[in-house]
DNA sequence: TTGTTGTAGTTAACGCGTTAATTACACGAC
DNA sequence: GTCGTGTAATTAACGCGTTAACTACAACAA
């Protein structure tokens, strides 16, 4: 059956969702300067240590021709290094620097500001069902 | 609290959830050389009638400057018509044009296979359950 | 060593998202 | 009428998504 209208549409719903809930982080962002790609990138970064660019690439949700030039970004404002892996001239290691590790300290507990009141006014039963809900449609369809 | 990884993420499962649902409709789309968005625009064109285009921007949920590329795109191959409203030069009214019509009718078979398919894998319930999360999202959110 | 195949990363081309600036027109105050 | 304000649409600038093509290097076979 086809959704009678957009708001019961999927990609609709989920563009919407995600729009909606961006708009609370895309000023705190756009406030230092750094595109939400380019946060991500970061954030596995900081979390994972040196990683190589395809692996980067896939665990921040980043096609690998978007990853260079948030690489090119990251790099020229000293955030990333960037460095050939040893033993193989085509890989390429990322790590963060420290005023990209400087730039996610200061914009944690900003962020945890925005989650938490997301989760308050959603709801924490709801959310963690709404969490689910998208895992099972993503394992589903990929 | 912060999510500790991506998965749990509420924007990351957004956009993933939303990947893999497009996954499926692109393919379709890329064939007959429509972009998402000028799909959307079409879409909305076909179910509304003319309209002018803050509301046609507001309902296929595109910005204003990305509606005038598309109307550019669309227009080009004679898919829409575009007019100046009467009464209010500032106004542009759009109304879809019989080969716009065409590739609607043309995709709608297609679109309701894929649609099908999505819900029997994941389930009615819990598709309508996921957009009634969703739903909800957006409005306490926007 | 040379040639083939495969992989990692980059580049290119085009369209959209986003923000800000700009143009064109409408409307009311005076 | 003219001026100022507001609104609709467009343009501009920059970054990312997407696909395809290309470069550089690795691995392996002959």
């Amino acid at each position: 059956m086809l959704p009678e209208n957009t708001r019961r549409s999927l990609p609709m719903a989920l563009l919407h969702a995600r729009e909606a809930v961006m708009g609370r982080f895309r000023p705190m962002l756009a406030a230092h300067d750094v595109t939400e790609q380019q946060w991500r990138v970061l954030r596995v970064l900081s979390e994972a240590g040196p990683v190589e660019a395809t692996e980067l690439a896939d665990r921040a949700s980043v096609l690998p021709p978007s990853l260079t030039r948030i690489i090119k970004a990251l790099e020229g404002r000293k955030f990333i290094t960037r460095n050939k892996a040893e033993g193989d001239g085509r890989r390429v290691v990322l790590t963060i620097a420290p005023a990209g590790s400087a730039l996610i300290d200061a914009l944690s507990p900003e962020r945890r500001v925005i989650y938490d009141d997301i989760e308050k006014r959603f709801g924490h039963e709801r959310l963690e069902q709404l969490l689910d809900l998208l895992e099972s449609l993503i394992d589903g369809e990929s």
